[in-house]
DNA sequence: CGCTTCGGTAACCGAACGGTAACTGCACAC
DNA sequence: GTGTGCAGTTACCGTTCGGTTACCGAAGCG
């Protein structure tokens, strides 16, 4: 997961392009480049990159329908690059679903840190190694939980139970979909399986942490 | 789950911060003012903001030990304030947990903007299906209804037969419909089983959320 | 104004549901 | 073989819930 990062920049300025593409490859990043629109969407599709810097003038049709069309297939965090002064524009891309910008001139150096921001940004997001839900802690990569750093010890089955509720906080849960995404599908009768493992959750990480809805399932309640 | 935003600026400048809280409060947001950093950090632990803006020079600890005290108890969003070409300090606050940075002198409007995208951002994540009506507010995921946020515990179909006039709001629903759509149907006599549960979510939500309709059947009324 | 119909209300009871603690069977380690 | 730990099932029991009934006040109608 922590393969090298994959930046697309659509810049029809072929220095600034330049400059830019050498700098984050000297970031370590993989860079791509457009010199205008149609090829900055067509290069977003086929080259996937991780975040996008894109120009606001552009040949072909404008940044702002770029950062459009390329958000409308996929979420990809991207970087407007402006003319200073031109607020309009800036918030117009912001509005658009920009999620940084920089205005022109800027420093190489500001461009890397704001690249590595939104990147450490969305790599939270995504690849989040721990989910914290008020004082209880799930290591995913550990595969470890804990309550008020408390550590508990939790059975396979158990572990891929709260991680299921986990990920959608107080979210109610039916009895079935528990059953066939924590426990393994078990063609036959669902019975009562999940309550079991409901219960020895409550005996492990506290009787609150799980919300009985009668008739309907279980969901995970984020502790205060 | 759409309650007011809350926004803590942190910054001894007496002017730039009432500016700042002046602007945001328009915006909609609460906003809780500090003009140093230890009383930038007690007030991050007590209001429990949504998202922190930050002077970078402050009396008592800068704003990077503001910062990083902060980002150490919870994840909050944090929009730092530099002076102008003070890039070291700029590049410090992006490693040390800062999501976003403006520099000195900035206009409110591009300010305004930046607190919008980065708090879209985290309502992304947050965002939950629900139902608002009035002072009514259905959470669907979480199955769970609250009125002038307090919440009331409903049945089963207490709760079904609530959203279901709540899809339909003040339009006039028959019994025999309710009965079909909300409980499940029962074959035989159609009963005063529908007139029960009225009777329960009046008692929970308040009389006067449900108008009856003489000969009819019932509406749910938008309160307020 | 009086009758009829409709809906509000509370009490009731059977059924459904979930908590709980067994037990069984299985897999793995020693 | 034996012991341990876990998954899944079963049975029991208290609780909750839903639908019904009966009674009474309110609303419509002539």
């Amino acid at each position: 997961m922590t393969g090298q990062r994959r930046v697309l920049v659509v810049e029809d300025d072929i220095t600034i392009a330049e400059s830019v593409a050498v700098r984050l490859r000297a970031e370590g990043f993989v860079v791509s480049v457009a010199h205008d629109g149609p090829s900055g969407v067509a290069l977003a599709a086929a080259f996937l990159p991780d975040l996008v810097v894109l120009d606001v003038m552009l040949p072909g049709f404008d940044g702002l329908e770029v950062c459009r069309r390329i958000q409308a297939s996929r979420s990809v965090p991207v970087l407007m690059l402006t003319a200073r002064g031109d607020e309009t524009d800036l918030l117009v891309g912001l509005a658009v679903g920009a999620d940084d910008y920089l205005t022109k001139p800027f420093s190489m150096r500001e461009l890397a840190a704001r690249v590595h921001v939104l990147l450490r940004r969305v790599s939270r997001a995504v690849a989040s190694q721990a989910l914290e839900l008020g004082d209880l802690v799930i290591d995913l990569a550990a595969r470890r939980v804990s309550r008020s750093g408390v550590e508990a010890h939790l059975t396979p089955t158990e572990y891929d139970l709260l991680v299921f509720l986990a990920e959608r906080p107080s979210a109610v849960q039916a009895r079935e979909r528990l059953l066939a995404e924590a426990c393994g599908w078990h063609e036959g009768a669902s019975s009562r399986t999940v309550d079991s493992h409901v219960k020895a959750l409550r005996r492990k990480l506290g009787a609150d942490l799980i919300r009985t809805v009668h008739g309907v399932g279980y969901a995970l309640e984020v502790p205060r």
